[in-house]
RNA sequence: GGGCGGAUAGCUCAGCCGGUUAGAGCGCCUGCCUUACAAGCAGGAUGUCGGGGGUUCGAGUCCCUCUCUGCCCA
C-alpha cells in the first residue's frame, strides 16, 4: 500500500502525470456560479498568445506569477477563474501560411479569399495548439473548459457587434488619411506597429522654375521620388528669403504640372534650403499643410509602393529605383543642385522590417475623442478616468504615468488592415450609390437607394480590436443589455481582478481593453439592473506589469543574438517547479530578471531537499505504524492550535515559524513580491524545518519502547507541520508538493482529504499556535549551538569525538541549557555541561550577550587565526561602539529620537562594551605572537 | 529632444513610512561519505551602498547635482 519514495528526486516521473491529471480530472474549471454576490472571485485573463507562438521565458514567467497567485486565492477560498486562449494574429499567421506557400512556389494571388482561408484555418488545426500543449507542462492552473480562440465563431460575433455598435454610435469613421503602409504586406499598420530607425541618407536640393521664367526656388528633400505628387512648395511666412514668391506658381520638374508656393509655419528656414516641397499624399507632415491649405492630394504609388502613375517614365518603378532614375534625370536636366549627406529616422515595420511608406488610402478609424451619438464620455475620457480615479492600479505604479502620457496624445485608431485572415469588416458597399451599409447580416439592399448590388468591405479589423474586447467577450457579451444584465458569468467574472502581462503591451492590449471595456461595459447594465459606473466597467482593477527575463549577462534574449532561452529545453533538464521557483525567487517588481541557471540548479536542489524530507518523513511513519502508533492527518485541522503542555521546545518553535512564514508570504503575495514569498518559504524550508526541526526530532522518536506520548506527539507535528509547508508551497511548486503530499496520505494510509493539494486551504498565520517564548528560547540555544559548533571546530576537535563545555550565563539561559543538554549532544557533540558562576574570556571561549561559552578540548587553538579572528571581531565590535556612542553622545539624538530607539540603542551599546572586554581579554591572554 | 527607471558583496538581486553594527542565493575557502538528502552537513571570508553636496538628532533610504547605464515616446 505504501510505495517507497525513489531515493532522488526526479521531476521527469511525476510531472506529466500531474499535469495531465489536473487537465483530465478539470480540477481547475470553474462552473457558472448560481449566485455571483455569494462568491469572490479572482478572475484573471491570460494575455492570449499567437497561434503562431512559441513557449518563451517571457510567457513563462508571466504563467508562473499568474499561476502563483491563482492558486494562492483558489487555496483561500476565492473562485479563482483563469481563462486561457489563443489569438489568431491576423498579420503574423497570414505571414506564415504565405510563407509556407512560398516554398511550395506558390503565393496568396493564386488562391481566392476563401481558398486561402480555408487554408490558414487548416494550418491552425495542425499547429495552432503547439503552444498551449506547451502550457500545459508549465502546471498553469487555467480553466480549460474556458479556452477560446479570438475567431471562434461566439467571439467572432460579438466582434462584428462590437463594430456595428460603435459605428451607430458614429464612433467609427472611413476616410482617406494618411497612414502607415507596409509594402511587403500590403496592408495599413498602426502607429504601434512602427519602429524608428536612424540611418545614413542624403538631403537632395532640387531647383524647381518658376512658371513665369523668372527665376527659381531650391527645395531640399530627402525623399525626391515622391515629387511627382507635389502640389504645392512651402516656405515660412518670417522667411525674408522668399517672401516676394509667395503666391508664384511654380513648373514641377519631371511632371511638368503648376504648384503654387504658399507659406506656411512648417517650413523651417534653417533646414536644407528653407523651402520643402509639399506631397499631401505621401508625408503626414504635408498632408497636414494640404489640409490647412486646401491642397489637392495625389498619391502616385501602389500597394506595393511602385510609382504609379499612367503616363509618366517612371510608372511601375520600385521608390528606391524610381528616386535613382530620378535624381539622374534631374541632375543631366541641371536641376540638381546638391546631394547632402543626412541622417534621417526611417519608419520601420516592425513585423516585415520594410521601410513603411506613409500612404494616403482609405481606412476605417475609431474616434477617441468624440463622444458617442447618444451620449456620454469618448473613448480617451473614459479610459484616462478609470485610472485617474483609481479604479485601476498599476503595479509598479510608474506605469501609470507612462499610461496617461500615452492616452494624452493618442489619435484615432486606425483599426482596419489589408489583410485575408481576420474579422471581416461587417460593412457592404452599394455598387449604385456608394452607401456604405454597416449590419449585423449582410444586406438584402442598399439602405439608402435599396439597389441590390452589395460588396462586402474587404479589410479585416487589427487583431488587437478584438482582443481589446475580451474581458467581456470571453463571457459572453451580446450587446444587449438585458441579455447581458441576465448573464451569469458576466454578472460573477466582470471585471476581472487581475491582469499580469508585460510592458510591450501596454499600449497595444492593455490599454484597448481600457478603452473598451469602459466604454461598452458602461451601457451594460449592473445585474441589479442599476446603471453600471465606470468603477464597475473598467475590465480590470489591477495591472501587474512584469519584468524582461534576460540571459546571464542581462542581455536581451534575440533570436539575431542567439541568446533565447528555451523554456521547455530548461525543464527538461531542471524540472517545471526549480524553473518556476527561479523565476518567482527574482520576480519582484520592476526589477528585469537575469536567468542564471546556477540559480535553477540551486532551486532543484531545493527540490531535492524537500522530497528527502519527505523520505525521511515517510520512513518514521512506517516504523511508526509497525509499532503500532496510528498518526492522524486531516488537512489543515491536523495542526492544533492548542499544544500539549508537554510539546518539546522545538515543536512549539516551529509552529511559531510557520505561523510567522505564512503571514510573511501572504502579505508578500498581495503586493506581488513573489521573490520575498518565495524565500521566505525556503528559507523556513530548508534553514529551519530540515536545519533545525528536522534533527531535533530525530532526539523525540523513539521507537525502541512502547509506545510513547513523546513519540506521538512529535509524529503528529512532525506530519502536520510537513503537511502544512507542502501547502505552503504549493502554489510555486505545484508538481512536487502535489506528488508528496499525496505521498503522504498514503505513508498514513488514510485517504487524501481532496483530490489535489491544490484544492485544499492555504495556510493561514492563525492556523498555527505562535508562542514567543518557545522562539526567543529556542534562538539562543541556536545561538549557543552554532558557537560551539564554531569553537569545536577552531580547536581542531574531530567532527565526530563528543566534547564538554564550560558555559557562563544568567540563570534563565544556564536553565535553557540544562533542560536541553539532549539537544546539545545531538546538534553540537556535546558530551557534557559545566556551568561557570566565573565570566569566561581566553583561547577557546566564544561570548555573546547572553552567555559565554568554552569548549574543553585539549588541542591547542591556532594562536594566530585566532588573533586574526578576535582582531577582527575587535575592529567590528569598536565600529559599533563609535557609532553607537557618537549617536548617544549627541544631545538631539536624546531629545528627538523616539524613546524605544534611544533605549534600544543603549542596552545595544552596554552589551557591546561587555563583548568588547571581553574580546580584549581574550586577545590578551594569547600567547604573544 | 521629451519622459521614466537603475547603479548595494566576485555574480544576480532584496533592503518598506529615514532608526540600533546592510541581507539572500549562487560562487569562493576549510573540514566532514554524521543511514532523509554529497543535488548533502558544518564552519568561514567578502561591502568607502556610483562621485559630490544638502536636509535631519540620525541617510543605503529623502532632496540637488554630476558620471555611467537601461527603457519608452517623438
Amino acid at each position: 500500500m505504501n510505495q517507497k519514495l525513489p531515493k532522488a528526486y526526479d521531476p521527469s516521473l511525476i510531472e506529466e502525470k500531474w499535469s495531465n491529471f489536473w487537465v483530465k480530472e478539470r480540477i481547475f474549471s470553474v462552473p457558472t456560479p448560481r449566485d455571483a454576490a455569494g462568491i469572490r472571485p479572482f478572475v484573471q485573463l491570460l494575455p492570449p498568445p499567437n497561434v503562431t507562438g512559441r513557449l518563451h521565458m517571457g510567457h513563462m514567467l508571466n504563467q508562473t506569477e499568474m499561476d502563483i497567485l491563482t492558486r494562492w486565492h483558489r487555496m483561500t477560498g476565492a473562485t479563482a477563474v483563469w481563462v486561457p486562449g489563443t489569438d489568431h494574429a491576423g498579420i503574423a499567421t497570414q505571414m506564415m501560411v504565405e510563407r509556407q506557400l512560398v516554398a511550395e512556389g506558390k503565393s496568396r494571388t493564386d488562391f481566392t479569399r476563401q481558398t486561402f482561408t480555408d487554408r490558414v484555418w487548416a494550418w491552425k488545426q495542425q499547429y495552432g495548439s503547439a503552444i498551449t500543449d506547451q502550457m500545459r507542462r508549465l502546471g498553469a492552473s487555467v480553466d480549460w473548459s474556458r479556452e477560446y480562440f479570438t475567431m471562434d465563431d461566439r467571439l467572432s460575433h460579438a466582434v462584428k457587434e462590437a463594430f456595428v455598435r460603435l459605428w451607430e454610435q458614429g464612433l467609427i469613421y472611413r476616410g482617406a488619411y494618411i497612414v502607415n503602409w507596409d509594402p511587403v504586406l500590403g496592408t495599413a499598420v498602426s502607429d504601434l506597429e512602427v519602429e524608428s530607425e536612424e540611418r545614413a541618407g542624403h538631403l537632395y536640393h532640387i531647383r524647381y522654375p518658376l512658371a513665369d521664367g523668372s527665376g527659381s526656388i531650391v527645395v531640399a528633400t530627402t525623399r525626391p521620388e515622391t515629387m511627382l505628387g507635389d502640389t504645392a512648395v512651402a516656405v515660412n511666412p518670417a522667411d525674408e528669403r522668399y517672401r516676394h514668391l509667395v503666391g508664384k506658381m511654380l513648373l514641377l520638374p519631371l511632371a511638368g504640372r503648376q504648384i503654387p508656393i504658399l507659406a506656411d509655419d512648417w517650413a523651417q528656414p534653417e533646414f536644407g534650403t528653407g523651402a520643402v516641397k509639399v506631397t499631401p499624399a505621401h508625408d503626414p507632415n504635408d498632408f497636414a499643410i494640404g489640409q490647412r491649405h486646401q491642397l489637392p492630394s495625389l498619391s502616385i504609388m501602389d500597394q506595393q509602393a511602385r510609382i504609379e502613375l499612367e503616363g509618366s517614365p517612371y510608372h511601375g518603378l520600385d521608390r528606391f529605383e524610381a528616386r535613382r532614375r530620378m535624381v539622374a534625370d534631374l541632375e543631366s536636366a541641371g536641376l540638381l543642385v546638391a546631394v547632402k549627406d543626412h541622417t534621417l529616422t526611417l519608419p520601420i515595420s516592425q513585423r516585415t522590417g520594410a521601410i513603411i511608406e506613409p500612404r494616403l488610402s482609405m481606412q476605417w478609424f475609431l474616434a477617441v475623442h468624440q463622444g458617442p451619438k447618444d451620449g456620454g464620455d469618448s473613448i480617451a475620457a473614459n479610459a484616462t478616468a478609470a485610472v485617474r480615479q483609481g479604479h485601476i492600479q498599476f503595479t509598479p505604479e510608474m506605469y501609470s504615468k507612462v499610461y496617461f502620457e500615452w492616452m494624452n496624445n493618442i489619435h484615432d485608431w486606425c483599426i482596419s488592415r489589408q489583410l485575408w485572415w481576420g474579422h471581416r469588416i461587417p460593412a457592404w458597399h452599394c455598387a449604385a450609390c456608394s452607401e456604405i451599409n454597416v449590419a449585423r447580416q449582410a444586406p438584402a439592399a442598399c439602405r439608402r437607394c435599396g439597389g441590390t448590388e452589395l460588396v462586402q468591405e474587404t479589410d479585416v479589423l487589427d487583431t488587437w480590436f478584438s482582443s481589446g474586447l475580451l474581458p467581456f467577450t470571453v463571457f459572453n457579451w451580446t450587446g444587449d443589455p438585458d441579455a447581458d444584465r441576465a448573464n451569469p458569468d458576466l454578472a460573477a467574472f466582470y471585471p476581472t481582478q487581475l491582469l499580469v502581462t508585460g510592458f510591450d503591451i501596454l499600449f497595444f492590449w492593455v490599454a484597448r481593453m481600457i478603452m473598451l471595456g469602459c466604454h461598452f461595459m458602461l451601457q451594460a447594465p449592473n445585474p441589479d439592473g442599476s446603471r453600471r459606473e465606470l468603477k464597475d466597467a473598467v475590465p480590470f482593477r489591477q495591472v501587474y506589469i512584469h519584468a524582461l527575463v534576460r540571459d546571464a549577462d542581462r542581455q536581451k534574449m534575440s533570436k539575431t543574438k542567439g541568446n533565447v532561452i528555451d523554456p521547455i529545453e530548461i525543464i527538461t533538464r531542471y524540472g517545471t517547479d526549480a524553473v518556476r521557483f527561479t523565476l518567482a525567487s527574482q520576480a519582484s517588481p520592476g526589477t528585469d530578471i537575469a536567468f542564471h541557471e546556477s540559480r535553477t540548479e540551486g532551486y532543484r536542489a531545493f527540490a531535492n531537499k524537500i522530497w528527502n524530507a519527505a523520505r525521511f518523513l515517510q520512513m518514521n511513519l512506517d516504523r511508526a505504524q509497525q509499532a503500532g502508533y496510528r498518526i492522524s492527518l486531516c488537512g489543515h485541522d491536523s495542526v492544533s492550535l492548542e499544544l500539549p503542555q508537554n510539546t518539546p521546545l522545538e515543536t512549539r518553535w516551529i509552529f511559531s515559524r510557520l505561523s510567522a512564514v505564512a503571514e510573511t508570504v501572504a502579505r508578500a503575495l498581495a503586493a506581488y513580491r513573489f521573490d520575498e514569498a518565495s524565500s521566505a518559504i525556503y528559507q523556513f524550508f530548508w534553514g529551519e524545518f530540515c536545519d533545525w526541526y528536522l534533527e531535533l526530532v530525530k532526539l523525540r522518536l523513539n521507537f525502541d519502547v512502547a509506545h510513547n506520548d513523546l513519540t506521538a506527539l512529535t509524529l503528529n507535528a512532525l506530519a502536520g507541520v510537513f503537511e502544512s509547508a507542502l501547502r505552503l508551497l504549493s502554489p510555486f511548486m505545484p508538481f512536487l508538493t502535489e506528488e508528496l503530499w499525496h505521498a503522504l496520505y498514503a505513508s498514513v494510509g488514510s485517504p487524501s482529504p481532496a483530490v489535489s493539494i491544490a484544492l485544499t486551504r492555504y495556510p493561514q498565520a492563525e492556523d498555527f499556535a505562535a508562542d514567543e517564548a518557545a522562539v526567543r528560547e529556542m534562538n539562543t540555544l541556536q545561538e549557543l549551538i552554532v558557537a560551539v559548533r564554531a569553537l569545536r571546530k577552531d580547536m581542531g576537535a574531530p567532527e565526530k569525538e563528543a566534547v564538554p563545555i564550560r558555559l557562563h550565563a544568567g540563570a534563565a539561559v544556564a536553565a535553557l541549557a540544562q533542560a536541553n543538554a539532549e539537544m546539545l549532544a545531538r546538534l553540537a557533540r556535546v558530551s557534557g555541561l559545566e556551568l561557570s558562576t566565573a565570566a569566561l574570556t581566553g583561547a577557546g571561549t566564544r561570548s555573546t550577550a547572553a552567555f559565554d561559552v568554552a569548549v574543553l578540548y585539549e588541542r591547542q587553538v591556532d594562536a594566530a587565526a585566532e588573533r586574526e579572528r578576535l582582531t577582527r571581531e575587535l575592529a567590528r565590535l569598536n565600529k559599533g561602539l563609535e557609532a553607537a556612542e557618537k549617536q548617544l553622545n549627541n544631545q538631539g539624538f536624546i531629545a528627538r529620537a523616539p524613546a524605544h530607539i534611544v533605549e534600544g540603542l543603549r542596552k545595544q551599546h552596554a552589551e557591546t562594551l561587555a563583548l568588547r572586554q571581553k574580546a580584549e581579554a581574550a586577545l590578551a591572554a594569547l600567547p604573544p605572537a
